[in-house]
DNA sequence: TCAAGGGTCTAATACGTATTAGCGAAACAC
DNA sequence: GTGTTTCGCTAATACGTATTAGACCCTTGA
């Protein structure tokens, strides 16, 4: 399968460098990698080395030295986002954004395996996984990982970070404080004069619903609100009756968390124009946890989402200097990270409608 | 440097498959690989090495792939463009969507090259072009790409693509039709009336500038427009005055091209606004090129630019599908491509204010 | 003169897979 | 029974670099 050379001139190895300098491939890997043992070789021998180095224009070849077990500066990025790479736009690339910037920064290339996760047919198939060993390290994205193949890489001491919070112990992370973030946007919705809400989760399991869920669960119970129907299940295409329901209920405030898919917020959507609703006089609505730089507007109209926003950029960054860290060996604590969300006003959050406030019980 | 795998277990390898199956590590890369050869063994010798491959969750190394027989299933991607990495978001992203979307499609992963870049201090040294080797073949995107270098990796067979139209002969390229779509702004502003124009373009030589200039004055020949002072060559900061001249002059609309730092661009925008016009009605404003979905907004207002959009993302895939093409080996016509503009109606672009109007002289 | 010690460098090997030439055995033809 | 072909497989090598044990030479000291 080596295919010949087209045009003749075969890039230079070290083994031509060692014949025009008149020593062993040894001694120019030596002295190439400036290695100690390299430094102590004969200035006239290093220099002949550099010279020819020079001269044929070499450069090591990447793959070449990762076989030999160096590191080859390079950084893995697996997405396992059910939607990517279709609705690739949304949530990856501004995560993407910010690895992209601080591996550039440190002088490390990034690889995308978007096509070994094609290839396989599902992006959690353990041979697609198992590429990633081509890089030095790998990040993790995505809310579904399977847990499997990640175990087996760090069974075998490859470095990874997730790019979002995991439960599995020890598992290096740099994720989002969704907890407190929620929270905090259910306290203020409290604070608007909001009693009765909703909260629209989607069906899954992902940390980052759960976090949501626990952060909306604290807000409310700390400002005093009736948790029992809080919390619910959707699938996005289910809420047109709901909403009605939820109505009649006194409910003057819906949150909904944005997931890789927005089936929830969608759905929201569309229920509220059928309803004809107006948000925010009729409805105030509340997102959890957009991208930064993507807050989206709200059904109906040009209102900007109020809510949270996650600090996607930052995540990055800091997930490649944790990654770069272990590669460097680094075991030292942390591995473990959660980033302030940044709370975003928006027009969709407007104080609760007089006429059907509802007196708290207790 | 080789370092031990904490946690004891290696990873299978050909030759662990091969003891256990009874037989050679030869064999059970010929049965794995599926090649001919292997099919032609003897069926109970082939079960029994893809019995032993399941039993010990044999996934082939890649970089060992790569490095014996030189394919690996990824694409580089490399980019010259001045302002990256700081102003990541504007004309990369909208390639990268593209190149991505169909690599993932193709089942090829994607090397950004974006460290070596930086390593090397400057985006053009021969030795971190050079890098992009690792891959199977690569994209160059950039208006100002080092030649030197990548002829060396011409001459090496190596294969590659330009995104964006290229003077040199015989390099293969995907790019945009900015002559026809350049001509065909021009022709639009004739047709509302305008006599007098400007084109700013930077002052440097890309191909993407030279062609939009071609573009502009054919326009400007086959509206009957005067070509005199057309084409103006600035970097941004020294419009203020100009831009009084030539409405002195009788200018009611200039035409400005997008570069990848926006320096024209933004100089104009800057010099309306000092100069207190109002776009359109004082003065119509058309943008050569602005990439797909980021078409930003007039100075002083909300009005979208009128002018034209470079299709980016379907640039990026149709590179993708050349240079997978060109990778295996076939060198069959053509290797270049233009794929055609879209035009874009927008607010800057009104008819000519009559007061000022000047007769055509001829 | 011999041993010991350092300074330079190289031979050998490892990394994990792909490929090719060809070996031994069996089947076939005469 | 001797050539010839076919079949099924393997030994050997290549890919390009990193690493280590130690070879070789030159000093130095006794």
């Amino acid at each position: 399968m080596n295919q010949p050379r087209p045009t003749g001139r075969r890039r230079p190895r070290q083994s031509d460098i060692a014949r025009l300098a008149g020593v062993s491939q040894a001694t120019v890997s030596l002295v190439l990698r400036g290695t100690p043992a390299g430094m102590a070789l004969a200035k006239r021998t290093r220099q002949s080395v550099l010279d020819a180095a020079e001269e044929l224009g070499y450069v090591p070849d990447p793959v070449a030295t990762r076989l030999a077990s160096a590191t080859n500066a390079m950084l893995g990025l697996y997405t396992f986002s059910a939607t990517f790479p279709t609705d690739v736009a949304h949530s990856y690339y501004p995560i993407l954004v910010g690895v992209e910037e601080e591996a550039a920064a440190q002088g490390q290339d990034l690889i995308l395996f978007t096509g070994s996760a094609r290839t396989a047919g599902r992006a959690d198939d353990p041979a697609a996984v198992r590429r990633v060993r081509v890089a030095d390290g790998c990040l993790f994205f995505g809310r579904h990982v399977p847990e499997e193949p990640v175990r087996r890489l760090a069974e075998d001491g490859f470095p990874f970070v997730y790019i979002g919070r995991r439960d599995e112990p020890g598992v290096p992370y740099v994720g989002a404080d969704y907890v407190s973030a929620s929270a905090e946007v259910v306290a203020r919705l409290a604070a608007l004069g909001h009693r009765t809400l909703r909260y629209l989760r989607e069906h899954d399991q992902a940390p980052a619903s759960s976090d949501r869920e626990e952060g909306v669960l604290r807000g409310a119970r700390e400002a005093g609100l009736d948790t029992a129907d809080l919390v619910v299940r959707t699938d996005g295409r289910d809420l047109d009756t709901r909403l009605r329901d939820w109505r009649a209920a006194g409910v003057t405030a819906v949150v909904v968390e944005q997931t890789d898919t927005g089936a929830a917020l969608d759905g929201l959507g569309a229920a509220v124009d059928a309803a004809g609703l107006r948000c925010p006089e009729d409805l105030s609505l509340a997102l959890l946890g957009a991208p930064t730089g993507t807050r989206g507007t709200a059904p109906g109209g040009g209102a900007d989402f109020g809510g949270f926003v996650v600090p996607m950029r930052a995540m990055g960054r800091d997930a490649v200097r944790l990654l770069l860290r272990l590669i460097g060996g680094d075991r030292s604590e942390p591995t473990r990270r959660l980033l302030p969300c940044e709370p975003v006003e928006g027009g969709t959050l407007a104080p609760a409608p007089s006429p059907t406030h509802h007196p708290r019980k207790d």
